[in-house]
DNA sequence: CCATAGATTTCGCCT
DNA sequence: AGGCGAAGTCTATGG
């Protein structure tokens, strides 16, 4: 990612045209070669920005630009539809590359993570008697959402989702098998919990012996008023 | 506008509740305060945010966030709404602030601007025979977007909107009025063109005897190919 | 000032 | 992959 604070002119032209007369401004390229110009206002919108899939290139000003102060002219262009931004620069304030790496975590799992800490405060909702040992449960291929114990003290290992797919039970059926192989583990049942079952899920996992739970998210949240204790 | 490259980890809590893992990320804290959390893909969504009116707050990392490597925790929360955004930084990359001043905004007249030409450049789109004569034409109350003469050389006036509005008749109107005085050029006949005519706009335009003419603007920019020639 | 429609929408889910 | 609907939507317009 690389940050340019600029003094620059952009024009735009593809589905609409559109001018951003001379004043300083963000750019930020991104790793994929996407460009985004923000000013210092306004929402999370950039003034003007460049989707990739396209290409940033570089090129020399031409006389008339260069008498007018312009140093540096970007042009991207869209790899597809051939939309074209041109950023006319004059003078460079900050110029800035860094090195971020892919993000792990765009993902919308909040309500995942949500779900999850709500049923470890209302760990009763896997039924009477039932007791929680720890979120994220480590095991050797990966964590187990909620570990818990039933009111016979025997292990509940639950995986949880906002939607329930095959793929959800084909997880959890890995990790009932890894922790059913540890004595001080073993039996392990394991529950199935989604805001939503799809009816597939649901039959293979009743078909290997998971429970399945339906968790209605609007109704936990409500006892549970989570937005203020999250902190 | 203060530009961060920082990992840190993010957490929301507002209309819905979303965490982002430890990763480096870009922060932008723009003059009203607001939030904007990039990472190095994407769009130009940020993977968070927090939109003004807001209010930026540091705190001290507690003993458990301190132990775990937080420097620093940025508060973020909504004036209105009591949305929050809660930043855990561990390593600052970059910590560069910089003034902006306030941005000139994105000149709106870009598509109207682009329709003027390509309407010039395609000007028989006015009716078979029709001439230009210029655009911009200049008059005692201002210019006249578009003035040609049609296939028995009696003048035209256009009027360009990207959406015909009643304002865009009474504007055509008055410079009709003014126009048709000026022996020179009367009589002067006049066309409403844009992309799209509100119906009382229509009523209006066709009872004063002003034609009212819709502009498909894919077909006029596929048929110039304009893209190309802006620049 | 509030409702409504459009967006260079973006984003995710589903067929 | 294409289509549809929602979004922490944002943005402008109309009333």
């Amino acid at each position: 990612m690389r940050l340019v604070i600029a003094t620059c002119s952009v024009d735009y032209a593809g589905r609409l045209t559109a001018h951003l007369p001379l004043a300083k401004r963000l750019l930020v390229v991104k790793g994929d070669g996407s460009l985004l110009v923000h000013s210092d206002g306004g929402s999370y919108k950039p003034l003007n920005w460049m989707s990739p899939p396209c290409t940033l290139s570089i090129i020399e000003p031409d006389e008339d630009q260069r008498a007018a102060g312009v140093t540096e002219v970007w042009k991207v262009t869209h790899t597809k539809t051939a939309d074209m931004l041109i950023v006319s620069i004059r003078e460079i304030e900050l110029d800035s590359t860094h090195d971020l790496g892919i993000d792990p975590g765009l993902q919308k799992d909040g309500v995942e993570a949500h779900l999850q800490k709500l049923l470890a405060e209302q760990i009763h909702l896997l039924g009477d008697g039932h007791t929680l040992v720890r979120r994220e449960y480590m095991t050797a291929i990966g964590p187990v959402d909620i570990l818990a114990r039933d009111a016979g003290g025997a292990s509940v290992a639950v995986e949880l989702k906002r939607r329930g797919d095959i793929d959800g039970v084909e997880q959890l059926t890995r990790y009932l098998e890894l922790m059913n192989r540890d004595p001080l583990l073993a039996p392990v049942t394991g529950v199935f919990a989604a805001q939503e079952i799809k009816p597939q899920a649901r039959t293979l996992a009743e078909d290997r012996g998971i429970r399945c739970l339906v968790l209605d998210y609007d109704e936990m949240r409500g006892i549970d008023d989570g937005k203020a204790r999250l902190f």
